[in-house]
DNA sequence: AAAAATCTTGAAAACGTTTTCATAAACAGC
DNA sequence: GCTGTTTATGAAAACGTTTTCAAGATTTTT
């Protein structure tokens, strides 16, 4: 009842396993009438390469290991079909775990590899604290995606938070707009703090600077509560930049329960370009990470760090791109 | 510089590997004493057990594998941490594979369990062709999930979409509503089909007859042409049940650029509840599915399966709820 | 104090591959 | 036809576990 076995195929085909073993592996150098035997004794019985078997001789797993924390990025799911995209291709299995914001399991995650369970492990960020004592104990092949892993020798992929967020800004400029503001993302990750500098210093080679900054997370709430501010303000800017698509939607949707309009009143800006940005209401001004792409450079960078750990990889900027939607126009004229 | 290994470990403590194993894997029945040097050893050369040896003894893989299309569903996720969570409970890993819509991607899946690469296979619908022959050949431990694969006997677990739909027309039918349509979700998929078989039943129990109904997918897509439809229409009705979030968000953004109010003009109902539902302007009243319990759900119906493939199981229907938010009101009075 | 029952351990085989090394066969050059 | 080279194959070891079987040590029973 077990599964069909090389030796199964082996004796099927008049062949010693070895033989069996290269006609699946390196087809090339065994004799065509043999390759031949062979190749119709897999079919007949219905053979598979068994994984462990495989693995434990390889001494590899030729999985990568996907760790995120238990709130998964907004646009997780896009990035995780881009990793799966390139693992498979590149003939890697792609296993997620969860370290749930729970150190203990984070270290435990780390143990897949020493349990050869992963070959290497792709990280989406805030799990810095457990990693730094583990990889500097014994380095393994890891990559960040999205976030970078303050003073680990990780490399990283992520946008370019900084010009995209300088775009932006550019763009309100442009528009006419001289108070600008800005709902800052979780500034303890780099991201955040990357589209806070972006946002500032392109203010300031404009000679401006910054009307209200609302000190926030990557949610809704976010946007909601800064709304709450926004409307105490004296002197309120005419256009804000929300560091993520959710939390422009919150504080789109906050203003307008207080009859504020937007773009009229105020424009508003996103960034991600989650799928609803284009089908809010009004469809939303942002900038739109190249979510696939992230996956795939992210593997790409993993696997050339497995085939050479001490290999040192640079980290990869990708683009951004701005996407001027109906949330942000000209300031009324006072 | 390879991994420590269970000899390694039995060496140190002056003991034979298997009774390593049993300190491991039963500490009961070895002798205290020793337990205790082995335990010391172990941690001393940071031991992890290998995987690949240990499945291979075992004949397992200890993994699941969560077969999804290349669109992933709306609320994935969500789902897949439910199944994360539950599956690292029992001990097993996740593995993450993507069909790409192609037969082929789909069959090689079905390869994962032969060649022990998992124990189990969570499939989220839309792979019946390739499945049917496979499983009819072979039975293999495998569970679906939000939808029922036709004619295949594969346990699933589902939302109730019929009890979910009947009770949206209800709070229709006592806003007041007498005139309701329906988009339809993909009926090519159970949930499409179960939604609009609630909505038809329901009515038909009050005595009415649907006012429209527009067949669509489950897409931001639908809700947008449903609402140049909806806009031709000449005896309007006054509420519009779409059968996913996304499409209501479409049908209310179309709407509004012609000037139409949800919900003083139209009531709009969602389905699904994902997280933007909640802030979206107007805030949506949709059915909100147990996500997380669906995942966690079907991986217990799964290791049920595993333990005993025979096992018929039946399917799971959790039960979903309406949440009223403020795209529903009163129809006008005419 | 001998016999029986119980604990605790080790040797060895098994899980299914891949690969090194060696050998046998086929082939080329002269 | 002999040597030197290439090509094709097999035997056996290795990867790191777990588990069966048997035996030695210890405790209990009589």
């Amino acid at each position: 009842m077990s599964n069909p076995k090389l030796t199964d195929v082996a004796r099927l085909a008049g062949v010693s396993p070895a033989t069996v073993s290269r006609a699946i592996n390196q087809p090339a150098i065994v004799n065509a009438k043999t390759l031949e035997r062979i190749q119709q004794a897999v079919q007949q019985i219905g053979y598979e390469t068994n994984a462990a078997g495989r693995n434990l001789r390889l001494r590899r797993s030729d999985a990568l290991l996907v760790m995120i924390s238990d709130a998964p990025s907004r646009f997780f799911s896009q990035i995780l079909m881009g990793v799966e995209a390139e693992a498979s291709e590149a003939g890697y299995n792609v296993l997620v775990s969860n370290t749930q914001e729970n150190p203990e399991r984070g270290r435990r995650l780390y143990a897949s590899i020493q349990q050869s369970l992963a070959d290497g492990i792709l990280t989406f960020g805030g799990h810095n604290q457990e990693l730094g004592d583990l990889i500097s104990n014994h380095p393994i092949p890891i990559v960040g995606v999205n976030e970078h892993l303050e003073d680990l020798p990780v490399p990283v992929t992520t946008v370019d938070n900084l010009s995209a967020s300088r775009a932006i800004v550019r763009h309100l400029l442009e528009l006419g707009h001289c108070k600008i503001g800005h709902v800052t993302g979780t500034t303890t990750l780099s991201s955040g703090r990357d589209r806070l500098k972006g946002f500032l210093s392109e203010l300031q080679q404009a000679g401006l600077s910054p009307t209200w900054i609302c000190n926030k997370h990557y949610n809704v709430e976010a946007g909601r509560e800064a709304a709450e501010e926004w409307l105490c303000l004296t002197d309120r800017p005419t256009a804000v930049f929300c560091s993520c698509d959710e939390a422009a939607f919150g504080f789109i949707a906050a203003l307008r329960r207080k009859e504020i309009r937007v773009p009229e009143d105020v424009s508003v800006v996103g960034f991600d370009d989650i799928p609803l940005a284009d089908h809010y209401c009004p469809a939303l001004t942002t900038v739109r990470q190249p979510h696939r792409e992230l996956g795939t450079t992210a593997v790409r960078m993993l696997l050339e760090r497995i085939h050479n750990v001490a290999a040192s990889i640079p980290n990869q900027l990708l683009e951004g791109k701005l996407i001027v939607r109906a949330s942000t126009g000209r300031p009324l004229a006072t």
